[in-house]
DNA sequence: TCTGGGTGGTTTTTT
DNA sequence: ACCACCCAGA
């Protein structure tokens, strides 16, 4: 029997598929690291390449585990692991993805007796990540420049805001959408590859009166960012794409791979469809994985279209498998799950089914406000802690960043360490960010973006300074050069030379790594302690990135990689909790994608949050927030509690009094489905028994004491 | 030309 | 509560 160290892979507790299949009659000479499989899992793993595979499967029936086994499976069938393409979600889900698989191969061949090597895969990535790889190998021929730099989401914004301040809308009378909303609509044009009118009208109907500027406004950043040779998310996949829609790049590049997968399938876009399609135009060798009732990311261009027409995107069609049995949740969590799905608008997937049975129902839990909230989960968790749980195996998930905020502030009161996934990122902080910009900057002088950042730096430099100079930068053929003939104005004089001094270091052609950052960190500490009053706390933070920094080959690759995969829990910066620390998990629904617990905890499931008040616009936006919930119930393995605040502060306007509203329990969870759990509400009322008479206190007059202290 | 303060409009989820 | 814009003063 396998020994399996991991304790989230899904087959672990499932003791049905332990004991050796019925269908395994049919097939004596099966592998061994065959035999933990059920008969579908079997069929998606061993499937014949030679035609394209959908494996259609439902929230914790073993997809990740049936996937890495056929990856494995075409391994020791003798494909070599360098030509397989493996896209996922994450960098997260790749690298486990990849453990996986050796785990597994590696155990095949141990039990065959022959030790050959692993199968490491060396092209195991995110769509972006694999794209920005293959651009910078193909740049030559694309026309792009090698060393081109990646721009974050806010790096994109600031590119936006600039050039839409150029074209002067930023002073209109009527309000022209801000650079966030700009990028967003652009974003939605570029991944869901539809006209701009029909994007503006759909999704921004409030900015369809600024078509033509958004246009114009889009013209330029395109026109920007190639200039600056800077590439944001988006054109990781539209360069990509388009470079594939010429016949002889799309072989060249299609015949690299013989086989490629694709994992969350339902949470991809147009334009990734169309890379897939570019690469495999036959399905030959293609497999994609995906469940459409889990479906979260239109709001990011994704359409479960995909994978509703896959099959017949082929001819002929490709072949499907249904993995619907589920080895997480207990049987009456899954009832409520598929409850709450089964009142979808549409879905395709079949109900999901379980062997693990429990008496126990999840819980919905009336609370009055979400200080009452954060209490219950916190006694909850603490009791399940001395029941044996780790918090470890206990997630609380919610729908927006800030919903966790109140409990937050319990859990650092009563000392329960946690770490947080989602919202704000230290990436996106001020001073990481300047420190980021100047290392770009000194990478790519071309950045503008990161060059104007950097400058601004510098008291008495300001925008006019800082245009000035990357002006003289962007006409020299030797950066360097122009920054040192380059006349400061005297109020920058004394900051100067230090960063002529820095310019020099980094530009030289292999400055090392990664000394070269922290000579970065160092110029920046001045400045730091200029800007900032809590300096001390951000200066940990940069000697976290400078640790960050070091476990990076090179600086090209440290740029891109933070870029495309950015430390995500908010404690890999303040390096709060060690490995083998216990600590609770705090996640937006959307970061506990693919991931499990024992104990699951949702907030605020009320309308107004699930779904959220900016997401009611169209039936398609509800949609996907019902399926938030069912994929934020479905993490769950044995105990799922659901949290109904009745009353919110409203802290918008007034900074004092109590005004609140009433919310009621979201309309995905109707009367109808209640049977299925268990409710109740918290604090329990308290015993009504009369208060024993107290002895009279002394009176105090407090205000003469007051007249008192002057005199 | 840079910086600081006042005002009015917007507010999610992420590679 | 936060951000972007505008204007006044240095």
């Amino acid at each position: 029997m396998l020994l399996d160290p991991d304790p989230s892979a899904v087959l672990c507790d499932a003791p049905a598929v332990k004991q050796p299949d019925t269908v395994d009659a049919a097939a004596p000479d099966t592998p061994a690291y065959l035999s933990t499989l059920n008969p579908e899992q079997r069929a998606a793993v061993t499937h014949e390449p030679a035609a394209p595979l959908l494996i259609i499967a439902g929230a914790g029936s073993g997809k990740t585990n049936t996937l890495a086994h056929r990856v494995a499976h075409l391994v020791l069938g003798g494909a070599d692991p360098r030509r397989i393409l493996l896209l996922t979600f994450s960098r997260r889900a790749a690298s486990e993805m990849g453990r996986r698989v050796e785990r597994i191969v590696d155990q095949a061949l141990g039990m065959q007796a022959c030790g050959a090597g692993r199968a490491a895969l060396t092209w195991s990535g995110t769509f972006h990540a694999i794209g920005a790889r293959l651009l910078r190998e193909y740049a030559e021929t694309l026309g792009l420049s090698p060393s081109f730099t990646i721009c974050d989401r806010g790096d994109a914004a600031d590119l936006m805001n600039v050039v839409r301040h150029d074209l002067g809308l930023s002073a209109q009378a009527s309000r022209f959408p801000r650079k966030e909303t700009c990028l967003s609509i652009y974003s939605r044009v570029v991944n869901t590859q539809a006209p701009l009118e029909d994007v503006l009208k759909h999704w921004f109907p409030r900015y369809a009166m600024w078509t033509d500027a958004l246009r114009g406004l889009f013209a330029g950043y395109v026109q920007a960012k190639q200039k600056q040779q800077v590439l944001d998310y988006d054109d990781l996949l539209l360069y990509w794409a388009q470079a594939l829609a010429e016949p002889a790049l799309a072989q060249d590049m299609g015949a690299r791979f013989d086989h490629v997968l694709v994992d969350e399938y339902q949470d991809t876009n147009a334009l990734q469809a169309a890379i897939l399609l570019a690469l495999k135009p036959d399905g030959r060798g293609l497999t994609v994985v995906g469940d459409d009732a889990q479906s979260i990311y239109a709001f990011r261009g994704a359409t479960v279209r995909n994978i509703l027409d896959f099959p017949t995107q082929f001819t002929p069609a490709a072949d499907m498998v249904t993995l619907s049995r589920n080895y997480r949740s207990t049987q009456p969590i899954l009832a409520a799950a598929n409850a709450v799905i089964g009142l979808a608008a549409e879905r395709y997937t079949k109900d999901l089914w379980s062997e693990r049975g429990s008496a126990e129902k999840p819980e919905i839990v009336v609370v009055n406000d979400e200080a009452d909230q954060a209490r219950y989960v916190v006694e909850q968790i603490l009791s399940r802690r001395e029941a044996g749980l780790a918090l470890l195996s206990q997630a609380v998930l919610f729908r927006a960043a800030d919903h966790s905020a109140q409990l937050e502030i319990e859990l650092v009161r009563r000392n329960i360490p946690f770490v947080k996934f989602g919202g704000l990122k230290f990436l996106e902080s001020t001073h990481v960010k300047d420190v980021l910009a100047v290392v770009r900057w000194l990478e790519n002088p071309r950045d503008r973006m990161a060059g104007f950042r950097s400058l601004q730096l510098l008291p008495g430099v300001g925008p006019k300074t800082a245009a000035r100079v990357l002006d003289a930068v962007e006409i020299a053929t030797e950066p360097l050069f122009a920054l040192e003939s380059f006349e400061a104005p005297p109020a920058a004089a004394e900051a100067w030379p230090d960063l002529l001094a820095l310019a020099r270091s980094l530009m030289a052609p292999a400055a090392p790594w990664p000394s070269a950052f922290e000579q970065v960190v160092a110029w920046y500490q001045p400045h730091l302690e200029r800007l900032h009053d809590d300096a001390p706390a951000r200066a940990a933070d940069l000697q976290q990135l400078e640790r960050i920094a070091a476990t990076y080959a090179s600086r090209e690759r440290f740029l891109t990689e933070l870029t495309l995969d950015p430390p995500d829990a908010s404690s890999d910066e303040s390096g709060v909790p060690l490995r083998d620390e216990d600590y609770l998990i705090l996640s937006t629904i959307h970061s506990a994608k693919g991931q499990e617990w024992k104990a699951v905890y949702v907030l605020n499931a009320v309308d107004g949050c699930m779904p959220s008040d900016l997401a009611t616009g169209t039936t398609e936006e509800i949609e996907e927030e019902r399926r938030l919930l069912y994929v934020a119930m479905t993490r769950a393995r044995d105990h799922l509690d659901i949290v109904v605040p009745q009353r919110f502060y409203v802290h918008q306007q007034t900074a004092y009094g109590d005004r609140h509203v009433y919310a009621s329990r979201t309309r995905f969870l109707p009367n109808r489905v209640m049977p299925l759990f268990h409710s109740r509400s918290w604090p329990p009322p308290p015993p009504v028994a009369d208060a024993p008479a107290k002895a009279p206190l002394p009176r105090l007059d407090l205000a003469g004491r007051m007249r008192d202290m002057w005199k």
